[in-house]
RNA sequence: GGCCCCGUCGUCUAGCGGCCUAGGACGCCGCCCUCUCACGGCGGUAGCGAGGGUUCGAAUCCCUUCGGGGCUACCA
C-alpha cells in the first residue's frame, strides 16, 4: 500500500464541537499509527456562513489537543493552497476538462420543471431530478440563455443496468448502491460557483488522499462521490478511488445527533471548565472505539500506538458527560505533580487568582497545594474553586452563609474558643503540629468527635465545608492568617 | 414515498459458532478506609428488541419483523 494520507476538512462554520473533533481525532490517530501524512484542509466555499473566528477556533482547538498536521493552513505543503476559497481557478480548470469529457453538462431544470413532468408521466414527484437535461439539443439550450436562464453543471451517474456502486466500506464492510438509483447531481451552481459535491472529492484527489474517515451523514453521498471520481480518473487528474470510512454518530440527548448549536457539544466549554486535553482525547476515542476488552485509561501516545483503523463501531455513541468527567479525573491524577502544578496555575491565573508570573510567594503556595487536590479534584476549574482560599486577600474571603450555619453554631463557637489559644502558642507552625496540638486540646482533652472537632475550623479558615486537608491548608495559609480568619469567626 | 445505516446492562463497549450461567468501564447502591471531600479497596445492580430458521451447539450465520437514525438542496 502506499503512503497513508488522510485528511481532515472542517468547513469553519460556529465553534468546534465534540463530533467534529472525534472525526479530527481518528483521521490524525490513523495517519500517526501507520506513519502517514495528516492533511488539514479547509472547506470555505460558503461565504455566507464561514468566519474567519471559526477558522481560528479550528487551528487553536487542534493546537490544543495536540494533533498536529503535515500539510495544511500556516504549515503549507505540496498541495497548497488548502484553503478552497483560494482554489477557484483548480476548480475551473477541472471543470472545464470534465466538461470536454462529457462528464459535466448542462442542465436547465428547475425543480418545478422536474416535478411537472414527474407527474405527467404518472411518477413520484420525491424520485429527485430525472436527468432530462442530459439530452438537451444545443438549439434547446440556446433557447434557455436567450431567455436568460443559466444552466447549472451535472455530473452523468450510471444508468440502471450499469455496473453498481460498491465499496468496501472500513466501518461497515460491503455499501452497495444499486446503479440507477442516485439522480445525475449538481456541481457547479448557475453563478459557476462550484460546489462540495465537487470541491471535496477533486481536492482529496488533486492531494492524493488514501483514506476518507468522516461521518456517517456522509454515507450517501459516497455513491456520488465515487462516481466523480471515476471521471476524474478518466480525465487524468487522479489514479485511484480511496478507502472510504463513515463513523457513527455522536449523540446528545434523546435520540438526535449531538448538535453543533447543542452547548454540551462545544470544545470551548471543556477546556475552560479545565478539562485536560488528555482525558478529552481519551474519551472521544472510545466513542465508536475501544482499545481493549478490559481497559479503557490510555495516552495519546497509547492511542496512536494502537489505532490502526480497524474495530471502529458501526452504531451511533451518545455522548456521556459523567463518564468525560471521570476518564478527564483520572488523567489529571496521571499527571506528574509538578506538570499538574503548572496547568493548575494557568487556571488560577485566568481566574485572577494569582498573576500570569505568579510571585515567590504564590508559586510556593501552589506547589504546595496542589498535591493536596490532584485526587481531590476531576477538572482544573473545581481545583481553582478547592484552593480559592489560599490567594483571596483577606478582604475579599467570605465563610459560605450555609456552612457558616451548620459549623459555626454554638458547638463550633466552643472548638474557636479553645482552638485559638492553642494554636497561638504553638511553638512551630506546621502540620504535624497543628494537628498535634488539636488533636490533644480537642479530642483528647475535650473527647469531641473529629468531624466535630474539625468542621468547625474547617469553615472559619476554608470558608467551605468541602476542602483540601486541614492541617496542611492551615500550614500553607500561614499563623497570622489563619489565627484572623478563626478569630473572624467569632462572635 | 425511495435509498442507505444501525440494534449486547441506564450509557460506552468486549464478543466475530462451543472459552458466555455474556467480560470491562462510567453511573447508581452498600461496606471498609477517613478531619471534610476525594483517592483506594471490597461487594452489589443491570443487557444479547422479537419471531422463525441453519447447526450437536447461536449474542455470534440466514430470513422476516419491530424499533431507532440518516440522506433525498444551485448547504457542507
Amino acid at each position: 500500500m502506499s503512503k497513508v494520507r488522510v485528511r481532515f476538512c472542517p468547513s469553519p462554520t460556529g465553534v468546534p464541537h465534540v463530533g467534529l473533533i472525534r472525526t479530527c481525532l481518528f483521521n490524525w490517530a490513523f495517519a500517526r499509527h501507520h506513519g502517514g501524512d495528516f492533511v488539514f484542509r479547509i472547506e470555505d466555499t460558503d461565504a455566507a456562513r464561514d468566519s474567519q473566528e471559526s477558522y481560528e477556533m479550528l487551528l487553536d482547538t487542534l493546537r490544543w489537543f495536540g494533533m498536529d498536521w503535515d500539510e495544511g493552513p500556516e504549515v503549507g505543503g505540496p498541495y497548497a493552497p488548502y484553503r478552497q476559497s483560494e482554489r477557484h481557478e483548480i476548480y475551473r480548470d477541472v471543470v472545464a476538462k470534465l466538461l470536454e469529457a462529457g462528464h459535466l453538462y448542462e442542465s436547465f431544470s428547475s425543480p418545478e420543471e422536474t416535478e411537472a413532468r414527474h407527474r405527467a408521466a404518472g411518477r413520484d414527484i420525491k424520485l429527485g431530478y430525472d436527468n432530462y437535461d442530459r439530452t438537451l439539443t444545443e438549439a434547446a439550450k440556446a433557447a434557455f440563455r436567450a431567455v436568460g436562464r443559466v444552466p447549472v453543471l451535472r455530473l452523468r451517474m450510471p444508468d440502471a443496468g450499469d455496473d453498481d456502486i460498491v465499496w468496501n466500506d472500513l466501518v461497515r464492510g460491503e455499501v452497495r448502491f444499486v446503479a440507477g438509483s442516485v439522480p445525475d447531481f449538481v456541481v457547479v451552481r448557475g453563478n459557476g460557483d462550484p460546489l462540495y459535491t465537487l470541491v471535496n472529492p477533486v481536492d482529496d484527489a488533486m492531494m492524493r488522499i488514501t483514506h476518507v474517515l468522516r461521518g456517517e451523514d456522509l454515507l450517501p453521498s459516497t455513491p456520488r462521490q465515487i462516481a466523480l471520481y471515476r471521471a476524474l480518473i478518466d480525465i487524468g487528474v487522479t489514479d485511484f478511488v480511496p478507502e472510504f470510512g463513515h463513523l457513527p454518530y455522536v449523540m446528545g440527548e434523546g435520540n438526535k445527533k449531538l448538535s453543533k448549536r447543542d452547548p454540551q457539544a462545544s470544545l470551548y466549554r471543556y477546556r475552560d471548565a479545565g478539562y485536560i486535553p488528555e482525558g478529552m482525547l481519551n474519551y472521544l476515542s472510545l466513542l465508536g472505539w475501544s482499545i481493549a476488552e478490559d481497559r479503557d485509561i490510555f495516552s495519546p501516545a497509547e492511542l496512536v500506538e494502537a489505532f490502526d483503523g480497524t474495530g471502529i463501531s458501526a452504531n451511533p455513541a451518545r455522548f456521556d458527560p459523567k463518564k468525560l468527567l471521570a476518564i478527564n479525573a483520572t488523567h489529571i491524577r496521571l499527571l506528574a505533580p509538578a506538570d499538574f502544578a503548572q496547568r493548575l496555575q494557568e487556571y488560577l491565573a485566568r481566574a485572577g487568582l494569582v498573576d500570569d508570573q505568579p510571585t515567590g510567594a504564590h508559586r510556593a503556595l501552589i506547589e504546595g497545594a496542589a498535591p493536596l487536590i490532584q485526587e481531590r479534584v476531576q477538572t482544573l476549574g473545581e481545583g481553582v474553586d478547592m484552593l480559592r482560599f489560599l490567594f483571596v486577600s483577606e478582604a475579599d474571603f467570605v465563610v459560605e452563609e450555609a456552612a457558616a450555619a451548620k459549623q459555626l453554631d454554638d458547638a463550633g463557637q466552643a472548638v474557636l474558643a479553645a482552638s485559638i489559644p492553642v494554636l497561638d502558642s504553638l511553638d512551630e507552625w506546621s502540620t504535624a503540629a497543628i494537628e498535634q496540638a488539636l488533636r490533644s486540646e480537642l479530642i483528647d482533652k475535650r473527647e469531641l468527635k473529629p468531624r466535630q472537632a474539625f468542621g468547625p475550623l474547617r469553615v472559619a479558615v476554608t470558608g467551605k465545608q468541602i476542602s483540601p486537608p486541614l492541617f496542611e491548608s492551615m500550614e500553607l495559609l500561614g499563623r497570622d492568617i489563619a489565627l484572623s480568619r478563626l478569630r473572624a469567626a467569632q462572635r
